[in-house]
DNA sequence: AGCTATTCATAATT
DNA sequence: TAATTATGAATAGCT
């Protein structure tokens, strides 16, 4: 929106990047709000900046929708230390082994949907949502693409140049060691390959 | 938007609140993704209908995003390798129950590079890898989605063709039960509304 | 931060 | 339900 379509990929100037951040963040966190209140639907929002900030919104309470979310999509309460402390001591060490085989088999299904596999169970929502996965996965992995082969860029043209004055230095030197030849009286002769062996 | 403003109040008629959740709860979800990819910010969003049903969008692993907002808002944290650690010495040894750990760990570390994330360790080569991959998963879930909506289409065709054969039947019964009131000697009369019953 | 020119999302309608 | 369209909102690029 505004004034010129956007690509859909990371900003890289970091003030733009910076304020589009501000705004869209504002806009979802109002739509959010709105959905909720309209449709009467219970909606959690959780926003972490690049930089660690924390923005939120939820129309219920939100552990109580992380929790219904959890318990639909069948995860085991990973993330709830007194529950599952609590589970341990009931059943012993049997049922947390089960829990752990279950997380296993849960996340090796969701890698495997990840990798266009085992779709048939899936219907056009979820389906959407996993090409919505992939393509932010894409995207971010292309980011750092660009950075790796940015840093890379940097780096030859620093060895370049540390190279390129090691070399006019010796030159130097060579004309020195020259001069030294044509005077006779003069025995300091260095290794002729002095620059050879340091390029190679 | 569209056509006039709309009030911010629970829309009371049951269908066009169906309708726009439907249409609010699409966008809601896109801006979600456009600002995680735009502003490479991690976002996660929770959505229950209220018939209960669920969507949901996060740009990295959602249960990463939740602990680390109940980590700001300063709730105990239990699913972090030092406490497992602490854990699993508290209990004494138990190689079944590290050994299902570490897959565990290894599983999530390799859903976290698909969703493009943790990935300052891995060279050009397995940025390349990942991508190859991802780009695989996505035409795959695509390919998929064009099945799922052929088999729609080819479903409703079916009703569609039922619909019409049911239709062109009751038409003839219609027509003879015409030819019957013609002929007054006739007192086999079916209800008049078959026809009608029967589309509703 | 504000201000438009644009694009986008979507309410009403078909 | 699913399109279409007229309109209100969101927002990208500037100041």
């Amino acid at each position: 929106m505004g004034r010129g379509k956007v690509e859909l990929k990371r900003i890289e100037n970091p003030t733009s990047r910076q304020v589009t951040f501000s705004k869209r963040r504002n806009g979802l966190l109002k739509k959010a709000f709105e959905l909720s209140i309209l449709c009467d639907a219970e909606v959690a929002l959780i926003i972490l900046s690049p930089s660690g900030k924390i923005y939120q919104f939820s129309s219920h309470d939100i552990n109580r929708t992380i929790a219904m979310y959890r318990n639909q999509v069948g995860l085991p309460e990973s993330n709830n230390s007194s529950f599952r402390q609590a589970r341990t001591m009931e059943f012993g060490r049997n049922n947390e082994n089960e829990e752990l085989r279950r997380s296993i088999d849960n996340l090796e299904m969701r890698l495997k949907n990840l990798a266009g596999e085992e779709l048939d169970m899936l219907g056009m929502q979820e389906l959407k949502q996993l090409e919505r996965q992939l393509k932010t996965g894409v995207e971010r992995i292309r980011s750092q693409m660009g950075r790796v082969i940015s840093e890379n860029i940097s780096l030859l043209k620093g060895k370049h140049k540390a190279l390129q004055e090691e070399n006019s230095r010796l030159q130097k030197r060579v004309k020195l060691h020259e001069l030294h030849y044509a005077d006779p009286s003069s025995s300091r002769i260095s290794g002729p390959n002095a620059y050879m062996q340091f390029i190679s």
